[in-house]
DNA sequence: TAGATGCTTCGGTTCTCATCAAAGCATGTC
DNA sequence: GACATGCTTTGATGAGAACCGAAGCATCTA
């Protein structure tokens, strides 16, 4: 039920249920229980129960431990972690994972988007002008309690990608413009025609230091 | 028991009986299921067989789990997370964490010691000039397949401290020159005379971008 | 060689937890 | 107002996990 929240996206009781296959009062006790360890947040709305993650630190602790769970062996992931559309792009909670958000996170730094600060990182002026190319706000990534940068360890590919207020507008941009959107019940995301062919010229511009333009 | 190996030292299997209040055969069986799933490696020694975290990456994981845990207020931590010498100065896993740990890496991104680098953080020109002020061979930090640097989210601040191969080398040679010790049976670090005098001098060295000569 | 120590394996007991069905409550729809 | 839908609460059941004691093996000590 973790698992399915990982997307980002909130969840009915019913449909948790249904996903671990199990009957709803089950799913009810459960549902409680994650609610009072603080794990998730739910929100009725008419006769649903909205269920999601109560934050991106619940999903780096199970980015954290899905690692293990790999290694050993003993993922019951519905999917299979073979699945290479999770591997190639995916949701962490509200940003982007996998080999492209390993690729951002890598281009971002060469080309010296990011520098380190007080909270763990964050954008250099070069870094907020990039943000500013693609259309997000630069103010708007300072006004929250969250750090602007975070490194959040990717489990498939062992290297860091983006998380923090920056590496969600990054992937809720990319969802606005259409380069990528979700595919239903799964964390994984599809690229769109407009994203296969804006995604490197961007990559490109990150790395090399020149200012993107859309 | 695994949070009692979060001091980076191995226990014998016995000791991590007592230190869970549980009989030597229950704790066998817990050590050889940990084994299995990855999370801890043994060593025979003699008629001893010593336990040990099986990596930094355990101990990450462990500690983000530490937050939540404390948040929910369902910590069954021996010595009480308010000991206020663990919130001081501790081991988390083979590097410094707690207020002290905190500071160290505030005053290394102040005095532009970090730098962004592909696997998350890596050590400026002044940061290696700094650390063979304290007597670390800068060549160690790179023989390893470990990223020099990384944040480590410290679950007491809930800022970010040095891990990584420089923060595992500072706590190593914070030790040797004997300006720590770490308590015994438990994670928290006994800071000495000397330490109190010494260490305050390299924060401002670190911060002030001065470097540090021992 | 005899005995102590540290650990593991095995069998049996206890207890916790996940599960479901049935009943109840709230919110929608006809 | 009658009924369907979504969720929760309750009680009972069964599977599994933690635990201990006893027995066994390896290693160290006398």
């Amino acid at each position: 039920m973790l698992l399915a929240l990982m997307g980002g996206q909130a969840l009915t009781a019913g449909e948790l249920a249904q996903l671990a296959s199990i009957m709803p009062s089950t799913a009810s006790g459960h549902i409680r229980l994650m609610l009072e360890a603080g794990l998730i947040s739910t929100e009725k709305q008419g006769r649903h129960r909205y269920a999601r993650l109560s934050g991106p630190e619940v999903a780096e602790a199970l980015e954290a431990l899905l690692g293990f769970a790999q290694t050993a062996g003993h993922t019951r992931l519905r999917p299979g972690p073979k699945d290479p559309a999770l591997r190639r792009a995916r949701t962490c909670y509200d940003h982007l994972a996998g080999e492209l958000g390993v690729s951002v996170f890598q281009a971002l730094q060469a080309g010296g988007a990011l520098i380190p600060d007080p909270r763990g990182l964050g954008l250099s002026e070069f870094g907020l002008a990039q943000m500013e190319g693609l259309g997000i706000e630069p103010g708007s990534l300072q006004a929250t309690r969250r750090p602007v940068c975070r490194t959040c360890l990717d489990w498939s590919e062992r290297k860091p990608h983006l998380a923090g207020a920056a590496g969600a507008a990054l992937l809720t941009r990319f969802k606005a413009l259409g380069w990528m959107k979700p595919e239903p019940s799964s964390r994984a995301l599809r690229v769109s025609v407009s994203g296969e062919r804006a995604l490197p010229r961007l990559l490109k511009a990150f790395q090399g230091g020149a200012r993107f333009q859309l």
